[in-house]
DNA sequence: TCTTGAATGTGATTCAAATCACTGCCATAA
DNA sequence: TTATGGCAGTGATTTGAATCACATTCAAGA
């Protein structure tokens, strides 16, 4: 992890216009909180924080993605969230708590933006109006885990697996001539960890899928959903 | 579902008190969002509200308790949340969507107090103070269901029943002589909606449960926690 | 380029929860 | 009082994912 310096040194002027939280912040209001965040960089596979580190800082997904996850009491990475470009995380737990209760991990070599807790608090002080989008993003949150939720409680491993696949294209796909592609580079272990299964069925049921026209495996990386139609079938079945 | 009329006909004078969010209010304060107050009576099994149902109202439980859940898309109720005194449901919708995304019933005879979305709004406009609590809420809101994705994801089923009974006995648990007991009377089948089981799984752990003293089931109804050592243990290993 | 370790695919086997099927129990109402 | 329907206990069986084991592929670094 290497911490470049101000946002100043942002290719794009004001990156902290890709947060949701500031998206309709003035010039001038960006500014002044582009003058609060530090930059950091962090490749692929490296830790940004652990559970259970007192945390003093929200960190800003300027470019790249984390998992955020917990280990569970067999020892497998959980999944929790995956944050792409324009999500934070830790704006709940500035108000409340004082440690992580999980870890945050890039999948990809990442830009984060970070701000201290200090600044935050002053911040939502003289601009009262991020207040709805800070409760917007913590109820983005909770819907997200009640998905989770019903999705783990599925039986049907077929089904789970394509609530996956339709989630994970929903939120990062890229339409293709072929389908949508799935850009994210998850290992099985991390797909198997995000639904509660072993790294061996989801290789077997993704072959499955691949056999079935459902989606296509590129280069052992990437997956396009070929059909997506029959996937949201047998995700909702 | 019967309408008592309003919160002035409530036993305590201050129902209101209850809540977490009105805790710190004046008397003063708590009368002017007393009298906001519909109370409503539901008997046991009755449906307070369904998914997919538009909401205009906050529902306060004011007495009994709740089950918030979905249909899974085998059909079987997920639960989410268990509601009892005091809590509330309906807070971060106000703001955001517009209709249910799950059903509320009465696992016992209750009395709800609803206020309506507009004067709930009107609330928030008048008193700012509210929303440190609407926050606090929604992040225990964010805890219990991050709590709740790590007990689905574990393979061992003992594990997973023992960390349903302790997180029942923490939120309903009254001290016995014999030990802590859970009131709540909880079919098998919802419990088994709780944590991704089948009734008959339940009821064979939980004979087995009773076998090794853990716990002790009394006239088929509530449970008693024996051993609650022995039990924290298996729902962490 | 070659080396090395991690990630993946896949077969054989195990095992525990789901399922099926039935009995018994209890509360409520006729 | 008896009848009825929902809930619970439990045995027998099925089933399908986990586990174990190993071959293979791939990617990053020397």
């Amino acid at each position: 992890m290497k911490i470049i310096g101000t946002c100043v040194s942002c290719s794009h002027k004001y990156c902290a216009r890709k947060v949701s939280l500031f998206e309709n912040f003035s010039d001038e209001m960006l500014s002044q909180v582009t003058s609060l965040i530090k930059r950091i960089q962090i490749d692929k596979g490296q830790t940004l924080f652990s559970e259970g580190e007192p945390f003093h800082k929200l960190y800003i997904v300027n470019g790249g993605s984390l998992k955020i996850f917990r280990y569970n009491k067999e020892g497998k990475e959980q999944i929790l969230y995956i944050l792409s470009e324009g999500e934070f995380i830790g704006d709940i737990n500035l108000l409340k708590g004082d440690v992580f209760e999980f870890s945050a991990v890039a999948l990809e070599d990442s830009h984060i933006c970070t701000i201290s807790k200090d600044d935050f608090d002053a911040l939502i002080q003289s601009y009262p109006e991020l207040i709805p989008a800070i409760m917007a993003s913590a109820y983005d949150r909770i819907r997200s885990l009640e998905e989770l939720v019903q999705t783990l409680t599925i039986k049907d491993v077929d089904t789970r697996l394509a609530k996956l696949l339709i989630h994970l294209s929903e939120e990062f796909g890229v339409v293709t001539k072929d389908g949508t592609e799935i850009p994210l580079k998850l290992t099985r272990e991390e797909m198997a960890g995000y639904i509660g299964l072993t790294r061996e069925t989801i290789s077997r049921k993704l072959s499955g899928f691949q056999s079935n026209g459902l989606i296509k495996i590129v280069d052992n990386q990437s997956i396009i959903i070929v059909n997506y139609e029959e996937l949201v079938d047998l995700g909702e079945l």
